[in-house]
DNA sequence: CTATCGGTTAGAGGT
DNA sequence: ACCTCTCCACCGATAG
């Protein structure tokens, strides 16, 4: 249909010289109209008729009938609480200096781009704020006690009881929990090690089956908002239960540097009028985003890694945090340091973090980074950069070793999933003599989140920006291009840039040859999916207490029950159980 | 090839 | 009920 217009000029009298006079007719949809405002009217009824035609009208007010049927619910307010706001006295006014007559001492920008500027002119020179330490870590690289990890957390987070609270609940509180674990770990055998150590996480099977194992997941409800509480300030990146079968312990790092540990019975445990806390201690550990966070399977150590280069291990008995392995550059002050070199520069950091369960004692793990890097390090001895390689152009996401001890898998921006053979890659990139060669690979047009191999080593879990889940069977036997996997499930992964990304996660254990994984969803109401490994989807949860996206999922390692902990961009932890 | 931009996305906290 | 802040997540396009 046209809308437009047409005019046409007609002459009504060729003769008579004085009918010059023009008459317009205005046309629109073969209709003609004497004047402009009639033909105008016309059109905007039209463009009404058009509208309520449409539908949208209608639509519109369904959805925000809709709007206003879900209107958000208030977020749990258990867990951290800011201190009180100390009203500051009020600043003294301003003076302007041109006012009052004083010189500028005739400097000017000389350079800016990026939010960096150079200033030049006089003699005037301000230096460039420099971070206190490298890489503005949190200090030196010196063990942090417990209550210097509380305070870095700063005035804001630090009330009267917080440092005492802290302490006692990692000195006595988180030894009882570990002394009162059963010892599940079988003796390791001397020797190079051939698979992933069985630990209490390792693989080992579960009681529940079939028709229990569903009426379990059924079972699990995020219902009660004591289910959650902020855990830590900013966004949470790293996502960790302690091994404990008995206890709920749940441990959150945040895009900050912030380390939060949640003793989530403490309320059925304790009176609850004495508990200021509600279970949360809060410490700062590191400068930047903890990439990942993990346990030792006994339990008795915690690791975090981060994104400003440092990874730093809590030892239950020793009762720090030990910087075990930190980036350094190639500047002739760092020689000494286990890390020397491994910084490729100002956009290099420590992506995420795996422990290498070959090794039971937890003092052994790969590291990967946002320059395509995979280290291994091996803290064992004296401690030792087992390799350093570069896999990938760009950033690896996520490093998974399949139980068989040797094919490790690799997934990031490269947009491709490769396996390796870990006892063929050599030292060092700089000093070996072949690149290493991946076993095999997948290409898959975006980038990948993650991808996990499944406990049994199956099953080959990748999460997508292509919008999908798939389960890659055997593919530590694949060798090329691997074989498109057969189970493809559709999922919406686009989580934008204020919500950390989905990493579909295995549970640690099976169950009588079925194994389970859990992931954060975008749909509304806001849900927590659990899939089997035939990508079957078995549970979506959800509750009035799950009012966010929770963005970063895991089961708890060793629970007798089943029980979900994930995190979500706020710094809030949902318990489903 | 590298840097930068705009678009997308969700939630809390302050007024 | 609105407005603001988040600012290395990632994609695709564009400029230099």
């Amino acid at each position: 249909m046209s809308t437009r217009s047409s005019r046409r000029k007609v002459i009504k009298n060729d003769d008579a010289q004085e009918e010059e006079e023009e008459q317009q007719v205005f046309m629109f949809n073969g209709q003609s109209y004497s004047t402009y405002q009639e033909m105008v009217e016309a059109k905007r009824q039209r463009n009404r008729d058009v509208l309520v035609s449409s539908g949208l009208l209608e639509a519109k007010a369904a959805m925000d009938n809709a709007a206003m049927e879900q209107k958000r619910a208030a977020a749990s307010s258990r867990g951290l609480k800011r201190a009180a706001k100390v009203p500051s006295a009020p600043l003294p006014r301003r003076k302007s200096s041109r006012l009052s007559g004083e010189k500028a001492p005739g400097i000017y920008i000389e350079n800016e781009s990026a939010g960096k500027f150079e200033i030049a002119g006089g003699s005037y020179m301000v230096e460039p704020e420099k971070p206190e330490f490298y890489n503005r870590r949190i200090n030196d690289g010196s063990d942090l006690t417990v209550a210097e990890a509380v305070e870095h957390t700063g005035s804001k987070w630090v009330k009267d009881n917080t440092v005492a609270n802290a302490e006692y609940f990692m000195k006595t509180a988180l030894q009882d929990i570990v002394e009162d674990m059963p010892i599940i770990s079988p003796k390791k055998k001397k020797g190079s090690p051939t698979s992933v150590a069985k630990g209490p996480a390792g693989g080992a099977s579960y009681g529940i089956t079939g028709k229990d194992l569903q009426s379990n997941i059924d079972s699990l409800s995020v219902d009660d908002e004591t289910y959650v509480a902020k855990v830590v300030p900013d966004r949470i990146y790293g996502l960790a239960c302690h091994p404990s079968p008995n206890k709920l312990v749940v441990c959150a790092g945040d895009k900050k540097g912030h380390l939060g540990i949640w003793n989530v019975d403490q309320y059925a445990a304790n009176d609850s009028s004495k508990c200021t806390t509600d279970g949360v201690h809060l410490f700062k550990t590191n400068g930047g985003a903890i990439s990942s966070l993990a346990w030792n399977a006994s339990g008795t150590s915690l690791l975090s890694s981060s994104y400003d280069g440092s990874v730093r291990l809590f030892d239950v008995n020793k009762q720090v945090f030990e910087e075990v392995f930190a980036t350094y550059d190639t500047d002739d002050q760092y020689k000494d340091k286990l890390g020397y070199g491994t910084d490729d520069g100002y956009n290099s950091w420590i992506q995420s973090m795996l422990i290498d369960q070959r090794y039971e004692s937890g003092k052994c793990f790969f590291l990967s980074t946002s320059e395509g890097g995979v280290m291994h390090i091996d803290l064992r001895s004296k401690g030792k950069v087992t390799f350093n390689q570069v896999l990938s152009e760009r950033k690896i996401n996520t490093v998974s070793l399949h139980p068989n001890g040797h094919t490790m898998a690799t997934a990031g921006l490269s947009a491709m999933v490769q396996t390796w053979d870990v006892r063929k890659i050599q030292s060092n990139s700089k000093t070996s003599t072949k690149p290493p060669k991946a076993i095999a690979w997948q290409h898959t047009g975006r980038s990948v989140n993650s991808a996990y191999f499944s406990p049994s080593g199956k099953h080959l879990l990748t999460t997508t920006q292509s919008n999908k889940l798939e389960l890659l069977e055997n593919a530590h036997e694949s060798s090329g291009l691997m074989k498109q996997a057969k189970t493809s499930i559709r999922h919406d992964n686009q989580t934008g840039r204020w919500l950390s990304t989905f990493m579909a996660n295995w549970h640690p254990g099976t169950f009588s040859n079925r194994e389970l994984f859990v992931v954060g969803s975008m749909k509304k109401p806001r849900c927590i999916e659990i899939f089997d490994d035939k990508g079957e989807l078995l549970r979506e949860i959800q509750g009035d207490a799950l009012t966010a996206v929770a963005s970063r999922c895991c089961f708890h390692p060793n629970s007798s029950k089943l029980i979900i902990v994930g995190g979500n961009s706020s710094g809030r932890v949902t318990v489903a159980r």
